[in-house]
DNA sequence: AAGACTATGACATTCCAT
DNA sequence: ATGGAATGTCATAGTCTT
């Protein structure tokens, strides 16, 4: 990369298909048994490209959303040769005609600006006729009539449009709206939402993005969540799909629409959720909203301090499900400040024993020797990825050996937030280091040497901790049931990671029968294999790499052989949510983080197939 | 080529004095 | 209540070393 590619080049940017790949998922592969891609269907796929888009960067920068699509074009067409350019931009949803036409306009070369044309051949096409409809009738379009339902209290009755006096910008705004054939309420509600500086571009992104979010309820109207359990065939599940992509679309839309008001959820302090073993308050009972009870049971985890809002989506894709917020401080010596949605019972838990040391000195007792007094740490920090540099560790070194006795205040100062920051431990005089990784084992409740050998770098052993359950938090909340199923039970394990559920179950002494685990890291899926040798399991084991081949076939035949499963575990990845990410804080829409969406998509799945089968 | 190493903020929440 | 300071965060990208 080169060294000044900061500001707006955006150009160098190497962008990933996964968006285009998601979208994909979303709205194509259901039925990617299609080998062309013709009419309706396909121009519902550049609509949602147009929406994708448009979710990336909001509605208020059509330069960016246009410079968006404009890398989406790049960057599947990237290994392209020019022979597919025609049939690339048919897959887009344009039609073959106005293809040829731009491709002669700009050349073959250039197929920024054939999209750039594209683009304004296919709103000039929308907007007349949008026009034609506007004039006919008004509201019997699924498009408008739907629009309007939620904004009933707005005054549609009179098209004014003609003799309105175009006097002030907002009247000259609206006379224009309706010109290019949107209705007049559409263009009001526009114009209150976005406010009154707002530009015709913002105003008709609004317009638009509200109108594909009704269109695709039009497509697909709610049914009962029942019927498409019935059969088990690809129309249903396609429906499925589409439905968690409108519902991600609509979650979008009401945020804004509703200004963020959203912020209900707050984190409670203490950070003990429904109990912990240690502390006296507990609540043993809450009401399961009635579509989040089992079965299966399912236990989903994140990290607590996502960005605002992110909690409230999850919680609604999971069926309404309040988070519990556990802090694992009070499980072990660390902090790993959690939140979890399941709906397991919450009475009667009870914790692993024998009780992990709780705080440093009873984790780290040779570490007592040389700590000093003004170093008031008892439990450790978040535990991470990464650890701290030799370099800093050597600085605090320099800096505290100038003194034969205490520091001053702003040395202490110093050392103590590069350690709290670090999760350094005192190892000798004036010498801090990072934890070990079987250290950071031993904190998090693995076996010793868990994730050592067999191939696994230091580095890769420090990531994979870095990224599991703390086994003892988990365990707690898992342990209910023990008793409901003393013959074992079948685990679908997603993004398993280290096998942080397995650990807890087995050392809950809950025999595993069968576990699916679906986990991308092959270095992950080894430690998993090696624990499960090593601890000579009985069940089966099996691994699957990738959470997109679980599809609903891949699902049904696993149930059919093992009888269903009895719980769905699954952390998806954090890495677009947690602050320490410096690059790619996108939110539940970032690239990794939007794997969420497959663990609702295949807990819908298994839910469905458990009741069909019942 | 793989692994080790290092520098790199932003952001929401909590704390605390006013 | 409120505003500013303090705190803390399942990471990434570039570079160096082996």
């Amino acid at each position: 990369m080169n060294g000044n590619s900061c500001g707006g080049d955006a150009d160098n940017f190497d962008w990933d298909t996964e968006d285009e790949l998601e979208i994909d998922n979303y709205a194509i592969s259901p039925c990617s048994e299609v080998s062309l891609p013709h009419g309706k269907a396909v121009l519902g796929s550049a609509e949602e490209l147009v929406a994708k888009a448009i979710e990336e960067n909001g509605q208020e920068n059509s330069n960016l959303i246009l410079e968006t699509l404009l890398q989406y074009s790049a960057s599947s067409l990237a290994s392209s040769s020019n022979s597919k350019l025609i049939y690339h931009f048919v897959g887009m949803g344009f039609s073959e005609e106005m293809v040829l036409k731009a491709v002669q306009e700009n050349g073959e070369g250039n197929t920024d600006s054939i999209l750039e044309t594209l683009l304004t051949y296919s709103a000039l096409e929308k907007s007349a006729s949008m026009q034609q409809h506007a004039d006919s009738s008004h509201c019997s379009s699924d498009y408008e009539g739907s629009f309007l339902d939620d904004f009933s209290d707005i005054d549609s009755s009179s098209e004014t449009a003609e003799t309105m006096n175009p006097d002030s910008d907002e009247e000259r705004k609206l006379l224009y709206l309706t010109k290019m054939g949107y209705s007049k309420a559409e263009a009001s509600i526009a114009m209150e939402r976005c406010g009154p500086d707002s530009s015709i571009a913002e105003l008709t992104d609004f317009i638009c993005a509200a109108q594909m979010a009704k269109a695709a309820d039009a497509l697909f109207p709610l049914e009962d969540k029942k019927p498409f359990c019935n059969d088990s065939n690809r129309k249903k599940r396609r429906n499925l799909d589409y439905d968690l992509w409108k519902r991600r679309k609509q979650m979008k839309l009401e945020k804004r629409f509703l200004n963020e008001v959203d912020d209900a959820l707050h984190l409670p302090n203490p950070m003990i959720g429904f109990g912990v073993p240690t502390e006296s308050d507990q609540i043993t009972q809450r009401t399961l909203p009635e579509a989040a009870t089992g079965p299966p049971y399912f236990y989903y985890e994140n990290v607590a301090l996502a960005p605002k809002g992110v909690w409230n989506t999850i919680s609604r894709f999971l069926y309404d499900v309040e988070p519990e917020f556990v802090d694992s401080k009070y499980f072990c010596a660390a902090a790993r400040k959690r939140g979890y949605i399941h709906n397991l019972p919450i009475e009667n838990r009870f914790p692993l024993l024998p009780f992990p040391p709780r705080t440093i000195h009873e984790a780290f007792p040779l570490t007592r020797k040389w700590w000093p007094s003004w170093d008031t740490r008892t439990k450790l920090n978040c535990l991470q990825t990464c650890i701290g540099s030799a370099r800093l560790t050597e600085r605090i070194r320099k800096a505290l050996e100038r003194y034969d006795d205490e520091p001053p205040l702003s040395v202490q100062k110093f050392v103590l937030d590069e350690c709290r920051k670090w999760n350094l431990v005192w190892v000798g005089r004036n010498k801090v280091a990072p934890l070990e990784p079987d250290e950071v084992e031993m904190l998090f409740g693995f076996p010793r040497n868990h994730t050592r050998g067999g191939g696994i770098s230091r580095t890769d052993r420090y990531k994979s901790l870095g990224n599991s359950f703390q086994v003892d938090t988990v365990a707690y909340h898992l342990s209910v049931l023990k008793d409901m199923f003393p013959d074992g039970i079948n685990l679908l394990s997603l993004f398993s990671g280290i096998g942080g559920a397995e650990v807890a179950l087995h050392r809950l002494g809950i025999p595993l029968k069968n576990v699916v685990a679906v986990e991308k890291s092959e270095v992950n899926r080894n430690i998993v294999r090696s624990w499960w040798e090593q601890t000579n399991q009985r069940g089966n084991l099996i691994d699957i790499p990738d959470v997109q081949e679980l599809n609903g076939d891949r699902l049904e035949q696993l149930m059919n052989r093992f009888g269903g499963f009895d719980l769905v575990v699954g952390g998806s990845p954090c890495n677009n949510l947690t602050g320490s990410n410096r690059h790619h804080r996108d939110g539940l829409e970032g690239k990794d983080s939007s794997l969420f969406f497959d663990y609702c998509r295949i807990l819908d799945l298994v839910k469905c197939i458990t009741a069909r089968n019942q």
